[in-house]
DNA sequence: GGCAAAATGTACGAACTAGTACGTTCTCTT
DNA sequence: AAGAGAACGTACTAGTTCGTACATTTTGCC
């Protein structure tokens, strides 16, 4: 802090040969690559050497900060669940009608995950990993799950209007809009490849979007006791 | 063929230390295995020596019908799906009321999705590779999707009767179904642990069955014009 | 200013992994 | 029955990959 220093660099502009200790920037440097290269290749795939090549930083750094492959790998799932909990949790829901605020509640979800590819992957990876790293994970343990609460808050909302008649709960209804949004990014290059429709159109991201709230808004207002007719199972 | 041949042990019972030739029996014992394999670790994570050292024979034989590891990749997941075609063909939904098909559709896809989660673990692996195995198959890109054309015949009929008035697509309303089957155990083991809900469980099992019957049907009989509320963005 | 701890860089190694060179046995055909 | 090709086994290698031993610089602090 003192003004005359000989010996260290303009703290401004470092660009002289002389090193520059900064280690939060050096950790995040190190995340955001590794965040990329987890995400394209896997937690198998991914390769500690490809990531520590396009740091700024060496390999070295990542066994400093992340102790090894695998805790970089599940710092980088923490950051990306935190992320989205952070965003939910600025969603101001509760001033809307309950059937608007449903319908904006989708219009979200369905707009991250589209626009987070790198998020929906990460979660698959891990899925695929059965989520033995999550497990370890104190912070995603611990990082509560507020939409459930908001969802219910709107459910009893509508129930009470009598917009909505559906017992439904709020983790059902939660998953089930998940689902959809989730699956059209996750699943998006076996289904083109197979049913020949791009789901990353934006003709037909439109379709959808408008679809999911379709099918969610009727089930909400439904009565929910479908006659459970016999099922002539084909065996 | 002819009846006396001092060398060969009888064809039945082969458990003389004589090795029998038997390409077929081979081929599938090493796809069997790498079935497993790569459905449990990935195709980065799938070891070809772990599973030659689980088959009846060598890892030379993997590469004498195979070629390579992506090419007993590629043979696994082309018999996953063409078991899964195989079977959807049978299913007999044209005599079925409308509304009953498509609730027996349902009711198939989501146990088979259920019952092969190796096949839901593959197709995942295969989209985090951004199915560019799948993209070199022949097999795959022939298999052409008889459920499609079948849905649609059930689409047509209901609208006919008037039971349906949704004019949505056959592929829209087979993404439908798929997505929230399918999710349900590709994201099993993360939804477990973040929303404390064994999806695994019985009765979730069949409460989520009847609430995605409730929720297509009930889009189905909606007209699908959904009044489009301009949202107000929370930004 | 000097010292200890934090932060960083370089070079290397042990273990793993896909793939193959080479040799043997079985089986079909004639 | 004999020859040819298909089916199979063993042992090995070249390249990769996670991780670390060792050395150096930077920085906060008294």
């Amino acid at each position: 802090m003192t003004a005359d220093d000989p010996t260290t660099p303009d703290a401004s502009t470092a660009s002289k040969p002389g090193r520059k200790n900064n280690p939060e920037a050096t950790r995040q440097n190190i995340l955001d690559v590794a965040r990329e290269e987890f995400a394209n290749l896997g937690f198998s795939g991914g390769r500690v050497d490809a990531i520590a090549e396009r740091t700024r930083t060496t390999k070295r750094m990542i066994y400093y900060y992340f102790g090894s492959k695998e805790g970089l790998y599940l710092a980088v799932l923490e950051q990306a669940y935190s992320d989205i909990r952070r965003i939910e949790n600025t969603l101001n829901l509760d001033n809307l009608e309950p059937e608007q605020a449903i319908r904006t509640l989708i219009d979200f979800t369905f707009d991250y995950q589209e626009q987070h590819e790198d998020f929906i992957r990460l979660v698959s990876i891990e899925n695929i990993h059965r989520a033995e790293h999550m497990k370890d994970s104190t912070v995603i343990a611990n990082l509560n799950v507020t939409v459930i609460d908001t969802i219910g808050r709107i459910l009893d909302a509508g129930r009470a209007t009598g917009v909505f008649r559906n017992p439904i709960s709020p983790t059902d209804l939660h998953l089930m809009i998940s689902a959809f949004c989730f699956f059209r990014v996750s699943n998006r290059h076996t289904f083109t490849l197979i049913f020949h429709q791009d789901l990353a159109a934006p003709a037909t991201r439109a379709r959808h979007k408008a679809m999911i709230a379709d099918a969610i808004i009727s089930l909400l207002k439904s009565d929910g006791t479908a006659p459970v007719l016999p099922l002539a199972h084909s065996t």
